[in-house]
DNA sequence: TTGGGTGCAAACTATTTGCATTCGA
DNA sequence: TCGAATGCAAATAGTTTGCACCCAA
């Protein structure tokens, strides 16, 4: 994703593109990934200017609060942000930390329970724990 | 549950029965609940003798590894502990952070790609988030 | 008795925050 | 220009750890 691909998907989310955010989501949306902040951090200062340990974090959490990417809570330490942005699921290795993919098509949730009158859904996740044997 | 059931959980779990075991088991499985550690360790220490927010952590450690209780990673500060040991899956309330079961038996999912052959699924957790209206 | 269990406090680490400075529009 | 964004360092909070003491078997 080139430079003003990047500007773009920022404003069509209602983020001011500053270099930061720019320099981050670029780094981000190079491929698919599960990211640290931590990790976001060192890659993003390996190359280009220097961004904040602060200014990552804001940015994740604006990021996600603007659907940009969504936060995986499965590591006790940290959290992991996703920046596949299609609907899908993880299959996560407890014995290795890997964390991947499920598209979302494959697979269906079914007999799920009326909910209260006064809720909506606003995600389904569906995590498959899987151990080397 | 009474003491001597307690007791009996625990070693059926290959668990050694302390005195601070006993009692954090006692107070988890009253009934099925979602807990973090320090509530806990605070609504132990209400009753009875007192434990340490070491032996807290250690045994909630403990207990999980030997399948007593399950972790639920969904809030970003802080574990809790499922005391449902049965199989089921989570609604979560992004709103008021309430967490509820849903009986496995009445969802299903389907579809899940094949897995490697070195692996095996050792769980399957599926979280509903709902938001207010 | 004796190795595992416990308690305390200090250490650790991911994340957040206060505030002065800088930047984008 | 000027409010929003950033950077830095200090603060926060959940969790872990080192180590001396204690207890279950």
């Amino acid at each position: 994703m080139e430079r003003s691909e990047v500007v773009k998907l920022l404003q069509n989310h209602d983020i001011t593109p500053t270099r930061q955010r720019i320099e981050i989501a670029a780094f981000l949306f190079q491929r698919e990934q599960h990211l640290s902040a931590e990790k976001i951090l060192a890659e993003v200062n390996l190359s280009s200017h220097r961004v904040s340990r602060a200014t990552v974090y804001n940015t994740m959490g604006l990021f996600t609060s603007k659907g940009l990417v969504r936060e995986v809570l499965i590591d006790r330490d940290r959290v992991f942000y996703d920046s596949n942005n299609t609907q899908h699921h993880h299959i996560y290795n407890v014995d290795t930390g890997e964390l991947s993919d499920i598209e979302n098509d494959r697979v269906s949730v079914a007999g799920l329970p009326e909910l209260s009158d006064n809720v909506q859904i606003v995600g389904t996740e569906v995590i498959i724990k899987v151990s080397n044997l």
